[in-house]
DNA sequence: ATCATTAAGTGGTCTGACCACGTAAATCCA
DNA sequence: TGGATTTACGTGGTCAGACCACTTAATGAT
């Protein structure tokens, strides 16, 4: 009787959980899609009147669901969340198996290849200048650009989802100049597919190399 | 300059990720069963040098993966994994639209490139006769020997997942001659990675058009 | 205009303080 | 003694406040 009675929504009765429920009610309400930015933590604090830690909480679980992504200094955004099981799979396997370690990896790096393929196919062109004015470039960051690149989502989605646990298992950081990237961009713009990609796993993986 | 070693300071890793892997390694290492108990949050706070509000972050997010359970008062313990109530939180997120059940089946699609792809990365030679004794070819089964022909398990696995998970939604099947599998399998044999992409995406699934 | 500086906003992290719950030891009482 | 009760401690749950690191925009100086 009366069991409704407790909270506003439904039952969880940890903070977060019920956290993660009222943001998918903001995300559905205001019809936010993939990009969107959604309130900042303190701003959600105080809107669902919860702990600044019981919110994080919430959006680090999310975050490692790949259901949103966070940007020091930005921001937290929503990303592209269709991918649903892929995270059960992979959460489940990776704690596993030892080989697993090799499979994500290299399953990373074969999403990578498709990527600077779909892009070739597109004949899509890349403004190098950004990359140019850097110092170095982040592995990841530049990928996770390369994937934006795509207008398949959901390359980009499952590679973020994969690069993201690959991340967790603390894996040796490989090192690449920035002028191999540079070189990369360019070989995609001329559109030579076999020279493009044969330049990947030469140079920009070459030294990937763990056991 | 003067970006010492403070705390964790500089990898843009997260603690909350490094704490991930760290359990991980626990677990790992003691060889811990489902069932087991984990140290409680305070000690992995000690153990693993971090605020507890980090290890936490950590805990609820593989809380929400599935793969560890709490109990308050008690302790954090490892759940089975095979306890995927996960499906339900994210489906409950993401499921709203339509448009999800075409993404399911573009990324399958998507993840079968790959696989052909990888197949002929890796000079793969595959065994036409069974195929070709059958009368009629099913396409899940015929990819499912693909997929098992990468040495990629990873790749596999989530191409099972997904490919269950379309059959549920119902989607129309499709109808494919076996003379077209078995074309695709002449392709990849050959080696030309082109004509075999080319190929799959054509005429394996040209029909592939719902609404 | 251009560049450097400052300020504000945001995520990232740590600490300390409580509360709620479960368990086991200590205690009490018949 | 023996069972029931109380107590103390450990554990997760939550909150508040303080900084730090980083990004961006406003501001100021040249």
């Amino acid at each position: 009787m009366a069991s409704e009675k407790n909270k506003q929504s439904d039952n969880q009765s940890k903070v977060y959980l019920e956290v993660v429920g009222r943001i998918k009610e903001i995300i559905d309400e205001n019809q936010m899609a993939p990009g969107d930015k959604l309130p900042s933590e303190r701003e959600l604090t105080d809107i669902l009147d919860a702990g600044r830690s019981s919110v994080r909480e919430a959006l680090r679980a999310l975050e490692l669901l790949g259901l949103i992504e966070t940007r020091r200094g930005e921001g937290t955004f929503i990303s592209d969340f269709r991918n649903h099981r892929l995270v059960e799979i992979l959460s489940g396997f990776i704690l596993q198996n030892e080989k697993a370690k090799k499979d994500v990896v290299k399953t990373r790096q074969l999403l990578e290849e498709i990527c600077i393929y779909t892009l070739m196919n597109q004949s899509k062109k890349i403004d190098t200048s950004f990359w140019e004015a850097k110092e170095s470039i982040d592995d990841g960051k530049f990928f996770a650009m390369l994937m934006g690149e795509t207008d398949n989502y959901l390359l980009a989605k499952i590679w973020r989802i994969i690069s993201n646990f690959e991340h967790s298992l603390n894996l040796p950081k490989i090192e690449v100049a920035k002028e191999h990237y540079l070189q990369l961009l360019k070989d995609i713009n001329i559109g030579n597919v076999k020279i493009a990609l044969k330049f990947y796993e030469e140079e920009i993986r070459k030294n990937v190399d763990f056991t």
